[in-house]
RNA sequence: GGGCUCUUAGCUCAGUUGGUUAGAGCGCUACGUUGACAUCGUAGAGGUCACUGGUUCGAAUCCAGUAGAGCCCACCA
């Protein structure tokens, strides 16, 4: 079955770089190899990553993407800098996320309810499911080239875990600070579970306001009241108007009759009542909003509660009950407008509760709930933050975290859920085995007596989260792992889960492990689409990262994400971006190849042989000790900048180095050219040694942020011992002794003189082809500079594609020549019969003008008195340095003009 | 109602102790394939750094205000 079809459609250089060629093989040698695997007893210092842990439903997404490079490229630092580098990977059981996922399998494929399984056999369905779907995310992971220590890898509900959450709330409530209490809570219809406050979003909606008439219970007329709910007037227990509306004032006390529901209710007085809005009278329902119930407190009022945990009208709602609550608000309306009641309806828009989780309108209704006191772990967290032993990293969301932390309120963990942590508290039983309403509860990990039965409720999942830096290294156990990883380094996370989960997380590893869980706190911006709108799978505007990895790599993904986590900020990502990264993996394998093909190497591709340089420092070329100045100093910055939490700009500080310095310049210039005769040249050992030399650096320096391509690649440079692994290697320190100020001035001259001709080339279309005589003419102050110019011609002239070069302090401008001014020095280049005289004049003339303007900038600057008095004499001399450089430069050009008659 | 962020080249964005002739990537223009890379090279065009005022010898950078965009908190029925 041959087919030969799209062998031309197909058509890939050969010399592309392909990444998957590599990426699962190096992944898979890391991972056996255990270089991922933390070793408790190295007696090196530590830096230690919690990994935020996925859900176990989760699917790698961009925000993954982002935070495990971001995670990643810590981690492969600083193990390479010498630190014993833990990064703890897991799953988090994602309560509510889970239980609402396997419910609806369950509903889709078996059509039943967790009820008819029972809670039993449904935790029983969750587990599968987590066994089945829970690695998913992790392998995902591992495609990125995550290097966790899987060996270490721990889940929210696993053994030890479940057990250090239970014994927390057992300690927590010895220390007074867990409650349970009858509050109005967050009821969640949809998910079937009270949420917390941070999963609720306040959302903005069109709805109405519905004035209603309330008559008086003795005499003629009514009390107007206005509402965005009516269906919960069937709890009404009051009337509440200002003491101080006049309008009012003489109702307070009175009595009016509840419509509908036919009780009498009493107008009462208070100050939370605002008379201009709305009627200036309001409904007081203590069952259903939260105001009222505070209301309720203050006056004594009853609660009555109308609307169930089914989101239907209750019992007490009369005939309305069985009711949905929103059939019931139509029903209600049309029932008092029969009845005229109804005094009208107004167009109001409003904040609405939703659930973040099943995105219905939350109820708010009264239940008995587990608390924990919050203000007391609160101050302490405070406290870390304001005294810098935490910091963030941008700054400004420190600003986020106070905010939530001094108003913060008592957290409802309770969640009305199966799959999660059974509450720790124990109920002795009656005769008919039901609770013993009379007798204590008992909290205790354990069951305490032989017939107690345990709370039916879970925890919340944040329950557990908050205790992910220390519960997954053994605690509350003395562990080895505990005592040299914990506390650990920087935690890494979007703003999404400030609240939920950093906050949360240094309060509860200062409360119970009296230490800060980490001292860095790294925020990324979130990923958003091209247009800037959330990714989600309504708008279908996602980005795959693993269909990112399959097209350009896993490398490409990292390199391209590294850059764009800029300081916090949310990123626009367009696809189209990791071709930038894909691109630059493929300069980086190609820069290899200018070296590497004239290496020997055995089958793998490894050298047979070492590259070791001979040539001390001072005997390399000018071009190699510039390469290793620029090497220092990037090195230098790279590192400074990763120590700056500024990922983006060791990216881009590498890109540079990489593609501008050493491969524009350097290898330019080292490279073989083909003889005469189109045989390929050998290359000289000792250069081919330096540039193995350097590259290696650079492989070493790139190794964090593309993980895949780097070790493939070292492997290509040298022979090497089996675990001499480039993940293992030392990240490189900059030697003062590999740097020559000298050099790379004098360099960067010649770079600026090439340019110049290089530019006269292209405007006056002068083939590469076709050799050029150029001559330089130095100007006289700085006559040494020919003499370095002189010994560095050949260098010159390859990169500017010249024939003949001449320098000199005084030389005569050659006839029919182009000129370039260029630090004070003249380039010429002569063109016989191409060049055209009248565009030089013009091209000279724009140059002249372009320059005076820039003179008359700084004369100006150094005509006023105060910036010549008032400025640091460093910065003055630098003008008038500026000045006299503009000046030369300019009598220059104009005599160059001049000279073309 | 309070708070935060953003507004810099056609597009996406860098630019922290205030002193540059304001940068990058993509896109655009011209030229270029005799063995590293066309996923490339060389040379270029392109910006009153949103606006107004202030501080300063000097502001994209600090301060105040204005306008637009976005986000987070908040009990006005």
């Amino acid at each position: 079955m041959s087919n030969e079809t799209s062998t031309s459609a197909n058509k890939t250089s050969t010399t592309a770089y392909d990444p998957t060629q590599i990426e699962a093989r190096w992944y898979r040698y890391w991972e056996d190899g255990g270089f991922f695997r933390a070793d408790a007893s190295s007696g090196k210092p530590t830096h230690v990553i919690a990994m935020p842990p996925p859900n176990v439903t989760g699917r790698l997404h961009m925000g993954h993407g982002l935070q495990d490079t971001v995670q990643d490229a810590y981690t492969r630092l600083r193990r390479m800098q010498g630190y014993e580098a833990l990064w703890i990977p897991g799953l988090d059981h994602a309560g509510i996320a889970t239980q609402n996922v396997v419910e609806r399998t369950l509903k889709k494929t078996e059509g039943k309810t967790r009820h008819d399984l029972g809670r039993e056999a449904f935790v029983e369905r969750v587990y599968d499911w987590k066994e089945e779907y829970g690695e998913i995310i992790l392998q995902q992971k591992r495609r990125l080239g995550v290097s966790a220590d899987w060996s270490r890898q721990r889940f929210t509900m696993d053994e030890g875990f479940s057990r250090a959450v239970q014994h927390v709330f057992v300690k927590l409530h010895e220390q007074g600070l867990i409650y349970k209490g009858d509050y109005l809570v967050n009821w969640d219809p949809g998910s079937g579970t009270v949420i917390s406050n941070e999963e609720v979003d306040n959302v903005e909606r069109d709805g109405h306001l519905w004035w209603i008439q309330y008559p008086f219970v003795e005499g003629e007329g009514h009390i107007t009241i206005a509402t965005t709910r009516p269906e919960t007037m069937l709890g009404d227990t009051a009337v509440a108007v200002n003491p101080d509306d006049d309008r009012y004032r003489t109702l307070i006390g009175k009595k009016v009759l509840l419509p509908l529901a036919g009780r009498e209710i009493p107008i009462i007085a208070d100050a939370y009542v605002k008379a201009d809005f709305g009627a200036g009278a309001l409904k007081v329902t203590p069952a259903h909003d939260e105001n009222d119930f505070a209301l309720g407190q203050r006056h004594g009022l009853d609660s009555v509660t109308v609307i169930d945990f089914d989101a239907k009208i209750n019992e007490n709602g009369g005939h309305y009950a069985g009711m949905d609550r929103f059939a019931a608000r139509k029903t209600i309306v049309a029932d008092l407008e029969k009845a005229g009641l109804l005094e009208k309806v107004e167009p109001y828009r409003h904040t609405v509760p939703i659930s973040s989780r099943s995105k219905q309108v939350i109820e708010p209704l009264l239940s008995p709930q587990w608390y924990v006191r919050m203000q007391p772990l609160a101050d302490r967290a405070l406290g870390v933050v304001r005294d810098g032993t935490i910091t963030f990293h941008p700054d400004r969301w420190k600003n986020e975290y106070f905010r939530w932390l001094e108003d913060i309120r008592d957290w409802p963990i309770s969640r009305q859920l199966w799959w999660g942590h059974r509450i720790p508290v124990w109920y002795y039983t009656d005769d008919r085995g039901e609770i013993d309403e009379h007798r204590p509860f008992v909290v205790s990990v354990d069951q305490p007596e032989p017939g107690m039965v345990q709370d039916e409720d879970v925890l919340d999942t944040w329950f557990s989260s908050w205790l992910w830096p220390f519960a997954t290294l053994g605690w509350p156990h003395e562990t080895d792992d505990l005592k040299t990883f914990y506390p650990g380094t920087v935690l890494v996370s979007g703003y999404d889960i400030l609240f939920f989960w950093i906050a949360r997380m240094i309060m509860a590893g200062l409360h119970f492990t009296d230490e800060v869980p980490y001292t860095d706190v790294f925020i990324t911006g979130m990923i958003k689409d091209k247009q800037g709108r959330w990714m989600s799978k309504s708008l279908g505007n996602g980005i795959d990262p693993l269909d990112m990895i399959e097209q350009y790599g896993a490398d490409a993904v990292r390199f391209t994400l590294s850059v764009l986590c800029a300081q916090g900020q949310d990123i626009k990502l367009d696809p189209a971006k990791f071709e930038g990264g894909r691109n630059f993996a493929n300069k980086i394998w190609n820069a290899f190849r200018v070296f590497g093909r004239f290496m020997v190497t055995d089958v793998a591709g490894r050298p047979v042989s070492d590259h070791v340089r001979t040539r001390s420092f001072d005997e390399l070329d000018l071009v190699e000790r510039w390469m290793l100045t620029r090497l220092q100093e990037g090195i230098r910055d790279i590192t400074a900048s990763m120590d700056r939490y500024r990922i983006s700009e060791a990216a881009n500080r590498i890109y540079d180095l990489f593609w501008r310095d050493y491969c524009d310049w350097y290898l330019e210039l080292i490279k073989p050219t083909n003889g005469a005769d189109g045989e390929l040249r050998t290359m000289d050992p000792d250069k081919l040694a330096l540039a193995v030399e350097i590259y290696e650096q650079l492989t070493k320096l790139l190794h964090p942020f593309m993980p895949f391509i780097t070790e493939d690649l070292w492997w290509r440079l040298r022979p090497r011992e089996e675990d001499e692994a480039c993940i293992a290697a030392g990240w490189p320190e900059a030697d003062g002794a590999l740097e020559d100020a000298d050099a790379a001035t004098a360099f960067s001259l010649i770079q600026d003189l090439v340019t110049a001709v290089r530019s006269v080339r292209a405007q006056y279309n002068v083939p590469p082809s076709k050799g050029i005589a150029v001559t330089v003419n130095v100007d006289a102050d700085r006559a040494d500079l020919v003499a370095v110019l002189d010994v560095n011609r050949a260098t010159f002239a390859s990169l500017a594609g010249v024939d003949t070069l001449s320098f000199g302090t005084s030389l005569a401008k050659p006839k029919a020549s182009a000129a370039v001014v260029v630090d004070r020095h003249e380039v010429f280049v002569p063109l016989a019969g191409m060049i055209d005289l009248d565009q030089e004049r013009a091209r000279l003339t724009k140059e002249i003008e372009q320059k005076q303007g820039f003179l008359r900038g700084v004369e100006r600057k150094l005509a006023n008195e105060n910036f010549v008095s008032r400025a640091p004499e460093a910065v003055v001399e630098k003008e008038r340095q500026k000045a006299a450089d503009a000046r030369a430069e300019i009598a220059k050009l104009e005599a160059n003009r001049d000279d073309l008659g």
